[in-house]
DNA sequence: GGTTTGCGGATATTATATATCCTTAATTCC
DNA sequence: GGAATTAAGGATATATAATATCCGCAAACC
């Protein structure tokens, strides 16, 4: 079980795109150019992102990307889920099915226990991400990383963003 | 991201297992069946906990596994780390290293903020997993499945264990 | 009108999951 | 002792998913 690695690549684009004033775009060239990433396929996980309204775009020279919402009202879950998907981890194949001992035709009232479990963890981690807000990465961040090379960033994205 | 289906098949085989008396072991082969799953794939993850000092095994026609421990003391958690791998779900490819505004040489200090929160998650899944015993299991699967099924695969286990 | 951009479809490449086959060594039963 | 059965591990094949690139389209900007 390993998640993609888009889903690394959009939280770090979201987390640049939070930090964009009011109104402006930032483009698939600038985000990619910005994390060292392949530019056509970091686009497939932005148009993820789009598909999932969590974000805005614009077409042309001045055009890109931009947040749909405050990165306050943004979780990370909904980033996380926006590239990998909604469905759940495990996949119950009901093998209890073949037990020769069922008699034919026999209907479980139930899922089964083994994949109630596996679900119940899937919550858990689900439950961690939906906490987590987009703003308290940007915080997070702010702290982290040392104030030059964060002015100079944005000063860069800036200056690329329409 | 998606679990690999042996986790089903493992867990389901371990529950199988929590019911033999003291000292009998049951074959792959009855394993395979009881589950309706490929002998010879299935018999990949029953090495997989083999390896992982979760069952005993003994060669010959009678032989086959059995826990190595008391399903009290084996977790939810240690079953699918043995098939699945203790590797977390989310890998950090390091892309903040990527941008150009970072002086050549720049070591970070701490892991990052996005890969600390994802890590977060990751624990909280296995921590849960990490709470249910085998026995746990054993107990909701006597309940949710009607007495007679339970017992007669159980007679049929029997008939089969070594 | 030429350029830039996001979007979607098609395709290729690589890695992983799934599955089968075969050999070896240990154990049981006759 | 010999035949049958079993787990273990290596080699290999197939299917599916992740990664990556390319192209044409329509909207937006200059
Ligand atoms: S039958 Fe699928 S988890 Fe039990
Ligand atoms: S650089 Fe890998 S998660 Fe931020």
């Amino acid at each position: 079980m390993i998640l993609k690695s888009q889903v690394e690549w959009a939280l770090h684009c979201c987390a640049i795109l939070a930090g964009l004033p009011e109104g402006r775009y930032l483009s698939t060239k600038a985000l990619a150019e910005l994390h060292g990433l392949p530019k056509e396929y970091l686009s497939k996980a932005l148009q993820s992102l789009s598909q999932a309204s969590l974000v805005d775009t614009t077409l042309g020279p001045s055009g890109g990307y931009r947040l749909a919402r405050p990165s306050s009202e943004i979780s990370f879950l909904e980033i996380v889920e926006a590239v990998e998907g909604k469905a759940r981890s495990f996949t119950c194949t009901n093998i209890r099915e073949n037990n020769p001992c069922r008699p034919a035709g026999y209907c479980d009232s139930k899922p089964c226990a083994v994949a109630r479990v596996m679900w119940e963890a899937d919550e858990a981690w689900r439950n961690t991400l939906r906490r987590v807000r987009l703003s308290d990465l940007v915080g997070t961040l702010s702290e982290d990383v040392p104030p030059d090379i964060w002015r100079d960033t944005f000063e860069w994205v800036l200056k690329r963003a329409g």
